[in-house]
RNA sequence: GGGCGCUUAGCUCAGUUGGCUAGAGCAUCUCGUUUACACCGAGAGGGUCGGGGGUUCGAGUCCCUCAGCGCCCACCA
């Protein structure tokens, strides 16, 4: 046998999948007419290793595998993401503990070390991308920092700021003063902190504050206006009031932003440091000043204090309002959140900055021949049915995400990413020039005076928004900058043959991030949309339900080793089995541990198989059924691919599979091979085989196809190439005969442990069916002898219509009486069930009639079980 | 403050448009060394589907309500 006992994934797998990258199998063939299927995967950030989310993208790769082997021409094409902040913060902090910084190293050896950085990840991660089983189009390949892909920043950047959709602004931003860079509101967590909130005398008024740190500037009190407490006072009203560092003019503000039932309902405003107090200060045109600068220390405004940090500052800020009897009250048990950033988890200070930003209100974009919005194009692609969502609950998300978008702030101070496409000059009046362009400017003209580009560089998700279609752009043509870009696109041929794509599949975490993102970034430089269909799958949490943390490293499962441990498909589809759509699963050892056996058991199939078939087996030899069981198993096929391939048409993938595993197991080798051990059919063993490696192979691709290898039937071919099934036809009668030997041979199963009976002999009157059948009755039910006899004295099955009995002794049977009373009483609440639905006449009335006739038969067969069991039960008893 | 989700067997969870005796994996109990597999086989037990109300011939599934848990969003001074 070439078969051996066991299946060991890690003597199979490195191979297997080198097979297969060396045929090709994975290429994606944009030349061939056939209906297309592509999914761009999701680029993983390049910060090191890959997660038990990414073993997700199984998913993606059973889409695919399935798309491949139905026929379409398949294209998922892979690639990484430079990850802007994430690998920059990595960077950072490793600086750190050399002691060192990036401004100490500078910016030519930070992108050095950083590019290091990114390719040992990139390595890492692509090999493990092919651990698990990923049959992604690697030649392919794509990098966010590809320069084709830098050339679609650009020339996006470049349109939308012609279009006025980019602007630069001095705006309220989320700086992040560890990482010295800006970021933007989604980026931002807030994070729940207990803190001490002081109130404190502000000339007549109190105010309350968590920040006194903040407080130099405030010479603004705002108050709501309806707030009959402060009705004497006006707007633009002016006090006196003794401050931190002496006397401060303030001027009263009336503003509906303030909650009267907050603190005293008054508060003073930092418009600088406070997204709230800035829109105050812009509603009614006030002054704003900056307290805290980029390192987060206080500045020169804060007198004795300028040069602290917060933390050093804050204590003695209020010792100080203490010491001149300012200090009303400390609440200790003052529970607020704070904004951090996600990446880093530097806690954010908002300022106020010159940045870039995209218009997200603007009708500045042509869709549909009408121009709207960027929300209004993001709105309507989702109400349009241009893409769909799955679960279509997160339609409802993302609609509300859209409702609270503001301006996207997309540049930032790091130096790690796409740079921005604008450069600066002072001009001959001594103006500053700005030049925004796909390329850089020629450095003569004007003053001479060289241009300098923007040191800042774009918000990750501004590349990654582009993926689908930079992606598919032809490398090569891209470096000719005499192409536009819709000529480019024109010219691509993948662009042509693989845009838009089907499906997007991801975890529900990134939809804002970057699905919404991409929506608003493709419909506006292509008129296509990004995907058809969005499908998103949940988070892999840990094993207690929490969320898996690198601060808590023992919950965090490495798939490499769940891999080396259980083999990659029993970790496919152990995260497949019994998940829902865009629901987070629990990690379980048990899932992975039941689909290893599961792999296991189509090994020890394939076994079975291989030795009573033989190695030789030509396949396409159509397999012609003969006996029932025969019959039965073709009908099964016929069933479960008809409802596999509906699961996967309807991305239920969970359901496909769960009708898999049991079509496999409980059929095919629970009762179709023992049945073989009676009667064996070569062909239609072959047959099934070959039908479930390929029905398993989109989820197990590694042992399906080890299998298929090993046994050889079909020289030089490839399961991961091979056709989708095609079910065989099966005669209906025959298929019921063997569900009904199944009926008798469950029944003797059962009343045979429940009186531990040693082999004991089934005796008909001659029965056809089960005279025809009495080899494969007496094997599968562990009979010593099936036969014809006259009058038995036995217990009869009454489970079944056909006439037999279990040659037993009436004291062995006295064992089996209560199993009998016991069932019979279910019989009898069943006829009551049954009766009292059907003696309701809105039930007769008002049900479809199929289902009425139905319950009527049922009933009919449950009188005729009880009768039977009745009548066995008075037999014996004594 | 808005929005979403969850509550089904001891545990972790499935259950498309309401339909017949509610399923799986793991765990439990009883048997079993039959030449594919003990990563196995045969059999069994176990749930008033969170509580209450409603719609319907019929509700785990739809509606209302209450409770507990979780998540997301929002400018909590």
């Amino acid at each position: 046998m070439n078969l051996p006992k066991t299946y060991e994934p890690g003597t199979y797998e490195k191979d297997i999948y080198a097979l297969w990258e060396s045929k090709g199998a994975f290429m994606a063939h944009p030349e061939k007419d056939a209906e297309r299927f592509v999914i761009s995967m999701p680029p993983p950030n390049e910060t090191g290793t890959l997660s038990l989310g990414h073993a997700m993208y199984t998913l993606q790769d059973i889409m695919i595998r399935y798309a491949r082997m139905q026929g379409k021409d398949a294209l998922w094409l892979p690639g990484t993401d430079h990850a802007a902040i994430a690998v920059n913060a990595i960077i950072e902090k490793r600086l750190a503990e050399e002691g060192t910084n990036k401004h100490e190293v500078g910016r030519e050896e930070f992108l050095r070390r950083t590019k290091e950085f990114v390719g040992n990840s990139r390595d890492t991660m692509l090999g493990q991308m092919r651990a698990m089983g990923f049959s992604a189009d690697w030649s392919r390949l794509r990098y966010t920092l590809d320069d084709a892909l830098n050339r679609c920043v650009n020339e996006t950047f470049t349109k939308m700021y012609h279009d006025g959709l980019i602007y630069r602004g001095n705006r309220i931003v989320n700086w992040d003063p560890n990482l010295e860079t800006t970021v933007s509101d989604d980026e931002v967590v807030r994070v729940e902190e207990k803190a001490q909130f002081y109130t404190f005398q502000y000339g007549p008024f109190q105010i309350s504050t968590a920040r006194p740190e903040t407080k130099f500037g405030d010479k603004y009190v705002v108050m709501h206006p309806d707030d009959k407490r402060y009705a004497a006072y006006k707007q633009g009203d002016t006090f006196e009031a003794e401050w931190i560092n002496g006397k401060v003019t303030a001027t009263v503000i009336k503003d509906e932003a303030v909650d009267p039932n907050f603190g005293t309902g008054v508060m003073t405003i930092t418009p600088w440091h406070d997204h709230t107090d800035y829109d105050i200060a812009e509603r009614h045109g006030l002054g704003k000043q900056q307290i805290i600068d980029f390192q987060g220390k206080l500045l020169p405004i804060a007198d004795e204090f300028s040069g602290m940090n917060i933390t050093e500052a804050r204590p003695k800020i209020v010792a100080k309002l203490k010491d001149k009897g300012l200090l009303v009250s400390i609440d200790d048990n003052y529970v607020h959140s704070i904004a951090v950033n996600d990446r880093g988890k530097g806690i954010i200070e908002p300022q106020i900055k010159l940045q870039w930003f995209v218009d997200v209100n603007k009708p500045a974009v042509d869709w549909k021949g009408k121009r709207q919005s960027f929300k209004e194009v993001m709105q309507d692609v989702i109400r349009n049915k241009d893409i769909r969502i799955l679960p279509s609950r997160f339609e409802k998300t993302y609609f509300h995400w859209i409702d609270n978008l503001r301006d996207w702030c997309i540049s930032r101070q790091i130096w790690w990413g796409h740079r921005i496409p604008v450069w600066y000059r002072k001009g001959a009046d001594g103006q500053e020039e700005t030049y925004v362009g796909v390329r850089p400017p020629e450095n003569q003209g004007g003053t001479g005076q060289a241009w300098e580009q923007d040191p800042d560089t774009l918000d990750t998700w501004f590349s990654s928004a582009l993926w689908t279609w930079s992606t598919l752009v032809d490398q090569d043509l891209a470096k000719d900058y005499s192409l536009s870009l819709e000529d480019l696109l024109q010219q691509s041929t993948d662009f042509q043959a693989y845009h838009p794509t089907s499906v997007m599949e991801s975890g529900w975490d990134i939809l804002f991030f970057w699905i919404a993102r991409m929506i608003l970034a493709t419909t506006y430089m292509t008129g296509q949309v990004p995907f058809k269909t969005v499908y998103l799958h949940g988070m892999v949490r840990a094993e207690d339900g929490k969320k898996m943390s690198k601060s808590r490293p023992e919950s965090v499962v490495n798939p490499l080793d769940v891999i080396a441990e259980y083999g990659t498909d029993a970790l496919r589809m152990g995260l497949i089995m019994g998940v829902a759509p865009g629901m987070d699963q629990n990690w379980s050892k048990g899932r992975i541990e039941a689909n290893r056996n599961f792999a296991n058991k189509l090994w020890n199939i394939a076994r079975f198989i291989e030795d009573k078939v033989g190695n030789d087996h030509d396949l396409k030899q159509a397999a012609k059924p003969e006996s029932i069981a025969d019959h039965w198993i073709l009908t099964k096929i016929q069933q479960s691919v008809r409802k596999i391939s509906q699961d996967l048409d309807n991305y239920r993938f969970s359901e496909a599979y769960d009708t898999l595993y049991h079509f496999v197991w409980d059929d095919f080798a629970d009762w179709y091979i023992e049945a073989s051990k009676t009667y064996i059919n070569k062909g239609v063993l072959a047959y099934g085989l070959e039908t479930i490696l390929k029905l398993v192979h989109p989820f197990a691709p590694f042992v399906s196809e080890a299998i298929w290898q090993t046994l050889g039937w079909e020289k030089s071919t490839l399961l991961i190439t091979s056709a989708w099934p095609q079910p065989l036809g099966s005669n209906t009668a025959r298929t019921q005969e063997f569900e009904e030997i199944r009926t008798i041979v469950s029944e003797i199963r059962f009343i045979s442990t429940s009186i531990k009976a040693q082999k004991p002999r089934l005796h008909h009157k001659g029965d056809a069916l089960i005279a025809a059948q009495a080899d494969l009755i007496k094997n599968l039910a562990g009979l010593s002898d099936v036969s014809q006899a006259g009058a038995g004295s036995g217990l009869h099955l009454t489970g079944t219509s056909h006439d037999c009995c279990l040659d037993l002794d009436a004291v062995t049977i006295q064992r089996f009486l209560q199993q009998l009373a016991d069932k019979s009483e279910a019989t009898k609440k069943s006829i009551s069930q049954l009766e009292s639905r059907l003696s309701s006449s809105s039930y007769v009335s008002k049900a479809p009639k199929e289902l009425v006739d139905e319950t009527r038969r049922q009933l009919q067969e449950a009188k005729e079980l009880l009768s039977k069991q009745q009548a066995e039960y008075e037999r014996f008893k004594q």
